[in-house]
DNA sequence: GTCTATATACAGATAGAC
DNA sequence: GTCTATCTGTATATAGAC
């Protein structure tokens, strides 16, 4: 059974797109096949179980997550890296607003039942807090930075998960703004200060 | 068929319990049945589909927040009124850490589906969004209130996806204290600012 | 109103020809 | 390696006796 093949890629990324779209449970291992332009009984070849198929697509949204994470870096200072984060965010706010977020979407279903695909749905949420710490420790936010970034993370998700109920991708792209005064007026100061909005006085 | 019974309230009552721990779809009209202790055959009788129910424990669900805004309305301040929120979640925080927020984990489930179900469960995120305009209104924040009541609501829903996703009480316990901080801040102080964490500097 | 038995549909998974 | 046909389990939903 070979780790990589054209089929086997393909099934993997029409999982990503219908796991997204309709969530894990919704998703019927016909679709992804159909999706995938695979025959049925031909999935078995390359993955044992539908949870063989879900730990495929978790794996490669680790590996887009830390490409991403590692494009942030080359920003110049902890608060615009945190900042391209939120503008990734707003590029895709239209796929949020149909969809939600893959990473959130998966952490929400799958903790529901438990199990080694929901210890890898959280390992993602986990990547993404632990990177966003860094850059806050980095830009002397010291002991807090943890709980920082738990908030930070947070206020991302809530969103996401706004954006997704209202179909409303506008929520994403005001959110940015705010986050934006947010993180030059005291992360760049190497402040933190629970964050919405922008102060206005 | 009577709109209120010992049965169809058992029958709500197990779905609202069930439908929180597993989700909608993982929820079958068996494990309700069950639950309630109805045969299952029984359920059709007060229940025309499965989506009935899921109607049904929406209707329950924003009666009980709507009893829970009248509660936090009695605190003498917005500020207060908002924390009363906030403090709600904390003193549910294992649930929340087993299951997940009973609201925000529809909205997240049914968006995906669309229909009535998915709109019933939006006005759900709605309410609590327009309650905490308004109170923020009232502290003064004049236009910005609904952005800052987007970002609160997101803060807390996104808190209580990490809280679930990481089976961890005390995360929303940790931010109940920083939250604090920013209601009296800012709020207070009829500011806004996004809120995350207090100010440590 | 209540409950047993069952119809119907479709999911995940397998067997086995090619 | 590939694909058709099918097994098996289980979900929603219904029929109909009581």
């Amino acid at each position: 059974m070979p780790r990589t093949t054209d089929k086997r890629d393909r099934l993997i990324k029409a999982a990503k797109i219908l796991i997204r779209k309709q969530g894990f449970h919704l998703t019927t291992l016909a679709d992804i096949a159909q999706e995938a332009d695979v025959p049925l009984g031909n999935v078995y070849y390359y993955f044992k179980t539908k949870e063989a198929i879900g730990e495929a697509v978790i794996e490669s949204r680790s590996r887009e997550l830390h490409e991403s994470m590692a494009n942030w870096e080359e920003q110049s200072t902890p608060a615009e890296r945190l900042f391209a984060f939120v503008q990734q965010e707003v590029d895709h706010s239209e796929d949020t607003a149909r969809s939600g977020c893959p990473i959130g979407g998966l952490c929400q279903e799958l903790a529901k039942q438990g199990g080694t695909l929901a210890d890898a749905a959280a390992k993602l949420m986990n990547d993404m807090i632990e990177w966003s710490e860094k850059q806050l420790k980095a830009a002397g936010l010291g002991d807090s930075s943890r709980e920082v970034a738990n908030q930070f993370v947070a206020l991302v998700q809530g969103m996401s998960l706004l954006t997704n109920t209202f179909k409303e991708p506008k929520l994403m792209v005001n959110f940015s703004q705010s986050i934006r005064g947010w993180l030059d007026k005291t992360v760049a100061k190497g402040k933190a200060a629970t964050p919405i909005a922008e102060e206005i006085a």
